[in-house]
DNA sequence: AGCTTTCAACTTTTT
DNA sequence: GTTGAAAGCT
C-alpha cells in the first residue's frame, strides 16, 4: 500500500490544484512537482469538466485521459470511478497511448489499408522479424536495428528518409533492413508499438474527415506524464485537440528520464509557441517527502538548467538529515544498507508497538541505476532473511519458451488470434516461411478475415503452392484436432498427458536444442517448459490433497479452461505491489512510486551519472541523469539513506571509487537547523553516561 | 588450429 | 542471469 499510493492526501485542494482544475477555456500546462498530488488533478478536473456550467457541461465520451502505462491508466479509472461513479467513470476514455492508437486504427485504419483485427507485434516477434529480414542469427545485431528503427519511426521517420539521412554504413545497413521490415508488416498486417502512434497521427493527417470526427469527439484531452512524450506522440495531440483544441498537459520536466528513447522536452518548450494562450501553472507544494528531502532534491536539481522556475516544498517538518553511507565494495554496501534497515525497522517497532502498517518491509526500498546492481542486495536480504522483490527483471511468463506455448493457448482459445497464430505456425519451423505467410496475410487482408479462417479458404489454393498449402493445412487441422482435444480433457492427470504428447508432435524440444548453441541453456529452457506443464496440469485440477485429516479431490477442469486464465495472471503478476516486502528497483522503475525509507545504492562516478568510458559524456547525458538523480531523492518520504563506494570490482582486484558529483550537489551541510560534529556528540554522551553514573553511585552511598 | 571452459561485464525499457 | 571474450586444453 505504502509503495504506490498517495501519500497523505489533503482534505481539500491548495490554490494552484484549484487553478489547475478551474482553468477551463484554453490549453493548461501543469506543472506537477514530484508528489504534489497530480492525480488528484487530473481526477478532480475530469470531474469538474462534467459538471454543468461555464466552459464545462461534457459528456464523459466527450473527455479523453491519456498515459504512458496501463497501470496509470487503471489506476486513474480507480479514482474516477471513486470520484463520479462507475457509471460515467466507464464511459471515460481513459487509455495509454498506445491503446489509444489501436482504438483509432481499429475504427478508421481501413482507409490505411489495414485489416480492423490487424495483430500487434510485441518486441520479441519485432527481433525475429528482423533477425529474418536481415539475414543474420545475431540476436544483438537486430536487437540494435530495432532499437535505431524504432527511434527512427518516434521521430516520424520512415526507411526511405532514414536511408536518405543515414550518417553511417550501419545506419544505411539498418534502413535497408527497415525497408524489408516495413514491407513485411504490410503483408502480415501486423503493426509494432511504435505503428500504433505513428499510424493514427498518417490516419489524422491525412484524412480530414477521421480528423475532424475525432475532434468533433474529444472536447478536453488531459495528458499524464507529459515530458515523456516523443514527436509522433506531440503531433498526435495536436491534431486530436485541433486548432484551438483545449487539453490539460500535466508533467514534470525536472522528472524527464527517457530521453534516450526519444521523449523530448522539446514538446514542453514548443507547447507555449505553439498555443500562445497556454495558461502554465506550477504544483510546488509537496505532500510527500520531509523538508530535508526536498531540500536535497532542490538543490540537485538546481544546478540544471531551468525551463520553468519551481521549487518543491512541505510542511511535512524538517524530518531525519538525508543519511551518506559508504561501502568498502558492493557486498558491503549491500550489508550496510540491509543493517541500516533492520536499525530502522527496530526503532519504528519500538516507536509504534503494534502497527504493522509503519513497521512493514514494503517501506523501504533500494534504488539503483542499473539491473546487475541488484545482485549483491539480493544475496544480503536473503542472508537476512528480509523477504524482497525486485522490480522489473524478466517474468517466468516473459521467457520466449513460455512465450511460443502461451501462443499456442491463445490460438486454441481464440482463432482470430493472428500474432499467436504467427507464433505457433513458426515456432517450431515447419516449412512455412514469410512466403507464405505474406500470401496468407495479403489474402485474410482482403477478405478482412483472420490468418486462421483464411487458412482453410478454398480460393487461397489459387495463389499457393500445393505444398505450402498442405503445410498450412496440416497445422490448421493439427490445432483444431488440438483444440478438441484439450476441450475434452479433463483434470490434472488427463491434461499432463495431453500436454505432454503435444509437445512431442510439435517437437518442441528437438526445436529448444536446434536453436540454442548452448546444450545446457537448452535443457534449462526445455525445464521451464516442463514446468510450466506442471503448472498448468495443476491448475486443471483433480488432485487428491490432504485438507486437515480430510481427503478431498480439487475440481477439475478442462485445459482449454485453464488456458483462459493465463493471460490474466501474467498481467496479475504486476499487480502485487501490496506484498510486505522489501523493493529493489531501478531508479527508471521507481518513477511514480513512493515508499517511506529509501536507500539510493551505488551513487558513484561512472553509475549514476552513468558513463562508459571517462570523459566522454555530453552536458544533455548529466542532466538526464540529474534528473535521474532528483526522481530517486523524492521517492523518500521519511528517511532517505545516499549510499557510495570507496571501491569497485574491477576484474580481479578493487579500484578507486569516486563518489557521484550528485553527492555534493545535495549540499547536505547547508542550513537544516544545528548540527552537531559527531565526535562532539560522542564526547558529550560520555559525559552524560559518567554523571549519570556518578550520581548513581553517589545515591548508591547516601543509602549506605 | 579448433575446441571447451572459465571469467568478467553488463544502462535505463511505460507499450 | 546471460553473453561474449579470453585463457586453457587436446
Amino acid at each position: 500500500m505504502s509503495s504506490h499510493s498517495a501519500s497523505a492526501a489533503p482534505a481539500t485542494m491548495n490554490p494552484a490544484q484549484m487553478a489547475a482544475v478551474q482553468h477551463l477555456d484554453s490549453p493548461c500546462l501543469v506543472l506537477a512537482g514530484a508528489g504534489s498530488g497530480k492525480t488528484r488533478v487530473i481526477t478532480q478536473k475530469i470531474a469538474r469538466l462534467l459538471q454543468p456550467g461555464e466552459g464545462a457541461d461534457l459528456a464523459p465520451a466527450q473527455i479523453a485521459a491519456i498515459t504512458f502505462t496501463n497501470k496509470a491508466a487503471a489506476e486513474m479509472r480507480d479514482r474516477a470511478k471513486a470520484l463520479i461513479g462507475a457509471k460515467a467513470a466507464g464511459k471515460l476514455l481513459i487509455c495509454t497511448f498506445h491503446s489509444l492508437g489501436v482504438r483509432l486504427l481499429r475504427d478508421d485504419g481501413e482507409v490505411l489499408g489495414l485489416k480492423p483485427q490487424f495483430s500487434i507485434l510485441d518486441s520479441d516477434d519485432v527481433t525475429s522479424i528482423l533477425r529474418d529480414a536481415g539475414g543474420t542469427t545475431d540476436a544483438k545485431q537486430a536487437r540494435n536495428w530495432q532499437w535505431t528503427i524504432s527511434l527512427w519511426k518516434n521521430n516520424g521517420l520512415n526507411s526511405a528518409q532514414a536511408l536518405s539521412q543515414a550518417q553511417s554504413d550501419d545506419e544505411q545497413v539498418a534502413a535497408r533492413v527497415m525497408k524489408l521490415y516495413e514491407e513485411r508488416l504490410a503483408a502480415y498486417q501486423a503493426v509494432d508499438f511504435d505503428d500504433l502512434i505513428g499510424l493514427p497521427l498518417k490516419l489524422l493527417a491525412e484524412h480530414e474527415s477521421v480528423r475532424m470526427k475525432w475532434q468533433r469527439q474529444l472536447r478536453h484531452v488531459l495528458v499524464d506524464e507529459y515530458q515523456d512524450t516523443n514527436a509522433t506522440q506531440y503531433e498526435l495531440l495536436k491534431l486530436l485537440v485541433g486548432p484551438q483544441g483545449i487539453f490539460t498537459a500535466v508533467g514534470d520536466d525536472d522528472q524527464s528520464i527517457y530521453g534516450w528513447r526519444g521523449a523530448t522536452l522539446d514538446n514542453l518548450k514548443k507547447l507555449p509557441q505553439d498555443y500562445p494562450n497556454l495558461k502554465v501553472i506550477p504544483l510546488e507544494q509537496n505532500y510527500r517527502s520531509t523538508s530535508a528531502i526536498l531540500r536535497a532534491a532542490n538543490h540537485v536539481i538546481a544546478t540544471n538548467p531551468k525551463l520553468f522556475q519551481k521549487t518543491l516544498w512541505s510542511d511535512l517538518g524538517e524530518g531525519a538529515p538525508v543519511k551518506l553511507m559508504e561501502g568498502d565494495n558492493e557486498e558491503h554496501e549491500a550489508e550496510r544498507t540491509v543493517a541500516h534497515f533492520m536499525a530502522l525497522r527496530m526503532n519504528l517497532l519500538e516507536k509504534h508497538p503494534g502497527d504493522p502498517d509503519k513497521t512493514a518491509w514494503n517501506n523501504f526500498a533500494i534504488l539503483y541505476r542499473a539491473n546487475h546492481q541488484a545482485r549483491p542486495f539480493e544475496q544480503a536480504l536473503r542472508k537476512a532473511n528480509i523477504p524482497y522483490k525486485v522490480s522489473g527483471g524478466q517474468s517466468f511468463f516473459d521467457k520466449a519458451e513460455i512465450k511460443d506455448l502461451c501462443a499456442w493457448l491463445r490460438l486454441l482459445l481464440n482463432n482470430d488470434d493472428d500474432p499467436a497464430f504467427l507464433r505457433a505456425v513458426t515456432t517450431p519451423k515447419r516449412g512455412i516461411g514469410h512466403q507464405t505467410l505474406g500470401t496468407l496475410g495479403e489474402f485474410a487482408g482482403k477478405w478482412k478475415v483472420s490468418l486462421f479462417e483464411a487458412l482453410f479458404s478454398e480460393s487461397l489454393a489459387a495463389s499457393l503452392s500445393k505444398r505450402a498449402l498442405e503445410g498450412l493445412h496440416d497445422f490448421g487441422r493439427y490445432v483444431n484436432d488440438f483444440e478438441y482435444k484439450a476441450r475434452q480433457t479433463y483434470g490434472g492427470e488427463d491434461a499432463k498427458v495431453l500436454l505432454l504428447e503435444w509437445l512431442k508432435d510439435i517437437e518442441y524440444e528437438k526445436h529448444l536444442y536446434d536453436n540454442e548453441e548452448n546444450e545446457k541453456v537448452a535443457a534449462a529452457r526445455w525445464t521451464n517448459v516442463l514446468d510450466f506443464i506442471d503448472w498448468v496440469a495443476k491448475r486443471c485440477g483433480g488432485e487428491i490433497e490432504n485438507d486437515g485429516g480430510m481427503t478431498v479431490e480439487t475440481e477439475k477442469k478442462s485445459v482449454i479452461e485453464v488456458a483462459q486464465t493465463i493471460s490474466l495472471i501474467t498481467s496479475l503478476a504486476e499487480r502485487n505491489a501490496d506484498q510486505n516486502v522489501v523493493t529493489l528497483s531501478t531508479l527508471h522503475a521507481s518513477k511514480g512510486l513512493e515508499w517511506p525509507h529509501v536507500v539510493l545504492a551505488g551513487v558513484n562516478e561512472g553509475s549514476l551519472p552513468f558513463s562508459r568510458e571517462e570523459g566522454e559524456i555530453t552536458p544533455q547525458q548529466i542532466e538526464e541523469e540529474r534528473r535521474l538523480m532528483y526522481v530517486g531523492i523524492t521517492r523518500a518520504r521519511l528517511t532517505l539513506g545516499v549510499s557510495a563506494l570507496k571501491r569497485r570490482k574491477k576484474g580481479r582486484e578493487y579500484v578507486q571509487a569516486i563518489p557521484s558529483r550528485f553527492i555534493a550537489e545535495m549540499k547536505l551541510s547547508e542550513g537544516g537547523g544545528p548540527k552537531e560534529d559527531p565526535r562532539e556528540k560522542l564526547r558529550r554522551q560520555r559525559e552524560e553516561l559518567a554523571a549519570k553514573a556518578k550520581a548513581a553511585a553517589d545515591a548508591a552511598k547516601a543509602h549506605l
